[in-house]
DNA sequence: ATGTTC
């Protein structure tokens, strides 16, 4: 397979059918497929030829390359007889963004941002490694985190119930099963509760501008001019941890079953079998922690501002979940994938019955992020849009070829607390696609559709 | 992404 076997079918639209039959297909304008690298392709081409499979295998136009699975990929497997593939949910398993909203004028915090971002800095942790510094959280049972997720921190008093409607899943998945993990995994979830962690996870403080459909703005409860923040993280080491391990294990076992072995990044079990079903129960308690985990950064934020906020949504977009389409039981893989459930689908809460789900599609920190909303044509990728930008420099490049000085200008007159230019400039604008023509590439070809930007004022990166 | 080399 070359890359130019790929052909444009439709706008957007670039397809190929593997030797096995499973049609193989990338969203992405023009421009986004000329900076493709082949090898991103290369690894849907590998996916496509795993086990029951559920045509086709789809490339987001944020797609990139990964372990295993590409950033940006979608797999779907048969949720009866199919398989389920570690490495193609991805080590930070649950990782995702959440919106908040609050009734603040920028005005209101202008002169205090530096203070403010600071305060939030030392209760959340930044950086690789960062342990639990919210007091609060410390006293929580880790057992029922991994098992409850957010049900029980309200429980606890952390958010509300009304809070659940505006997670996906409620912010647990019922499978969660903490006995299934080993020590390891379950040592550093205790040790990282409400922590940022590193690299492209992020605190944003946000201005929610321009306005693209006030009536559906409103309808999600997003106030247009208001301060609101955004938070990108997820199940830190316990994620991590569980990936590795059943990686591995998952490997192994193919091996003495004498299958033969795809790439290890996209080594499987069978999702009736005793390991892809502990993998399951393991993945949705990483799971289960990361729903946690933003819900407890949103309360420091509270705490640090003074004020309540309101939880507009929060989306996983490294995760494997079961959904039925057309009354077929799939399971589907989204890796740096979002689900984006439109208006009238039947999973979801009541209240976005009418809108279809919120879905938050971070750009890059210094030039935003997007409020989307998907529409009923996004059936043909399984209800997944993109998460994000997508790179188009390696961490390696990025520091290689971005001068500090660039970086600067890139954030000029927006707060920072960094540990040091030189620690993020992996992380600099520069280093990832325009988000303006990845989010444009759903949105011309009709399966999503612009409801809010965030203009970022503030950030806190670890 | 990540106690960034079990």
């Amino acid at each position: 397979m070359k890359k130019n076997d790929f052909k444009m079918t439709e706008q957007n639209i670039y397809s190929y059918m593997s030797p096995d039959n499973i049609k193989v297909e990338v969203f992405l304008s023009p421009l986004l497929f000329e900076y493709l690298e082949e090898s991103s392709l290369k690894q849907l081409l590998d996916a496509s030829e795993l086990p029951g499979v559920i045509p086709p295998v789809i490339g987001m136009p944020d797609i990139h390359e990964g372990f295993g699975l590409p950033i940006g990929g979608v797999l779907a497997t048969d949720g009866n007889d199919g398989i389920i593939s570690a490495g193609a949910v991805g080590m930070d398993i649950n990782c995702g963004v959440r919106l908040i909203n609050t009734d603040i004028d920028y005005g209101d915090i202008k002169d205090e941002l530096p203070k403010l971002l600071e305060k939030i800095t030392s209760s959340v942790s930044p950086g690789v490694g960062g342990k639990t510094k919210y007091l609060k959280a410390k006293s929580l049972d880790i057992q029922n985190v991994l098992e409850q997720g957010v049900p029980y921190l309200i429980r606890q008093g952390f958010g509300n119930m009304e809070d659940l409607d505006h997670i996906e899943d409620g912010g647990v998945i019922s499978e969660g099963d903490s006995s299934v993990l080993s020590h390891e995994a379950v040592k550093r979830a205790k040790e990282q509760l409400a922590t940022l962690g590193s690299g492209n996870h992020f605190i944003e403080i946000c201005l929610l501008e321009t306005d693209f459909n006030q009536k559906e703005a409103n309808d999600l409860g997003i106030n247009y001019g208001k301060v609101c923040f955004l938070i990108h993280t997820g199940s830190r080491g316990i994620g991590h941890q569980v990936c590795t391990e059943y990686m591995d294990r998952m490997k192994k076992a193919l091996k003495k079953d004498r299958q033969p072995l795809p790439t290890k990044g996209l080594a499987y079990a069978e999702i009736k079998s005793p390991l892809g079903r502990e993998y399951f129960s393991a993945m949705a308690a990483a799971s289960n922690f990361a729903f946690a985990n933003r819900q407890l950064l949103t309360t420091a934020i509270e705490e640090a501002i003074g004020c309540k906020t309101n939880l507009i949504y929060d989306v996983p977009h490294n995760i494997a979940k079961f959904e039925t389409i057309d009354n077929q039981k799939l399971l589907v893989h989204r890796k740096g994938a979002t689900r984006a459930f439109p208006a009238g689908h039947s999973a979801l809460a009541k209240k976005f019955k009418n809108t279809g789900q919120p879905v938050i599609i971070p750009g890059t920190m210094g030039t935003g992020s997007y409020i989307m909303l998907g529409t009923e044509n996004l059936r043909r990728t399984f209800y997944s849009v993109n998460h994000g930008a997508g790179r188009q420099l390696s961490r390696k490049q990025a520091k290689k070829s971005i001068t500090k000085k660039q970086f600067k200008q890139m954030m000029n007159g927006i707060e920072m607390s960094i540990p040091g230019v030189k620690n993020v400039i992996d992380e600099a604008p520069q280093a990832y696609k325009d988000v303006d023509e990845v989010v444009n590439t759903l949105c011309d070809i009709g399966l999503t559709k612009k409801i809010a930007r965030l203009r970022p004022i503030g950030v806190i990166k670890g």
